[in-house]
DNA sequence: TTTAAGATGGCAACTTTTGGAGATTTTTTA
DNA sequence: TAAAAAATCTCCAAAAGTTGCCATCTTAAA
């Protein structure tokens, strides 16, 4: 599974625009694109729909990549190993199972 | 795997401490202790190595707690499902792997 | 009902993140 | 080598998040 970056940059390779028109098209200056397909800028978020569109592929899939490269963020600002990740997702389970033992609504 | 909000409520309990007490050890005022153990407030990240001496616990373990839960927030702030937690740790190896192949110094 | 323990809401100061941009340099390619 | 494309550096202001603390409720136990 490729970065958020490395997943844009090859789909604006394949419609076969470079940086410059590509970031045109979502408002954005060519120099950020550089800076989000080499992750050191993050695609904002407001625009992420329409680039869901725009590539045709599903929005939850792009959403994920978006997130998931703010989480490795997050465990390298902390030094952590890809444990964290495996910890992460049994809280989670551990937090929605309390929530339904608690009768509250799923979120 | 409890999260660390819970972690740190059972802990403290075992050492037969309330709120208040427990708070003192490390310069916190009790009504943040009981926001930290509900998940409404970080632990101070700078106290983390003092409560897993205190604690007697291995500092990775609880910094994996503590990190852990700042993804989930992270994720339920998207509304992410679970899987995204797979996906950055693919991410994460995908990036390690990119860095070795570039001769980039690992992190 | 009094007291201790815990939970919640909000605030002010502080730090971080964010999105936007220009100027410059490096890389690629024709 | 010259031009186009991409990458990097630096800066800025606005927005958002963090932290410690106070005042106030709500429980729970005696």
């Amino acid at each position: 599974m490729a970065t958020f970056g490395d997943f844009l940059r090859s789909e604006r390779q394949k419609k076969g625009l470079n940086q410059s028109d590509f970031g045109q098209i979502f408002g954005i200056i060519m120099t950020d694109i550089s800076k989000i397909e080499n992750g050191h800028k993050r695609f904002p978020y407001a625009n992420l729909k329409k680039l869901a569109e725009f590539l045709e592929i599903d929005f939850i899939k792009i959403k994920n990549l978006f997130v998931a490269h703010i989480l490795v963020e997050e465990a390298h600002k902390y030094q952590c190993s890809d444990v964290v990740f495996s910890v992460a997702e049994s809280q989670s389970k551990y937090i929605k199972e309390k929530n339904v033992k608690q009768g509250k609504m799923n979120f």
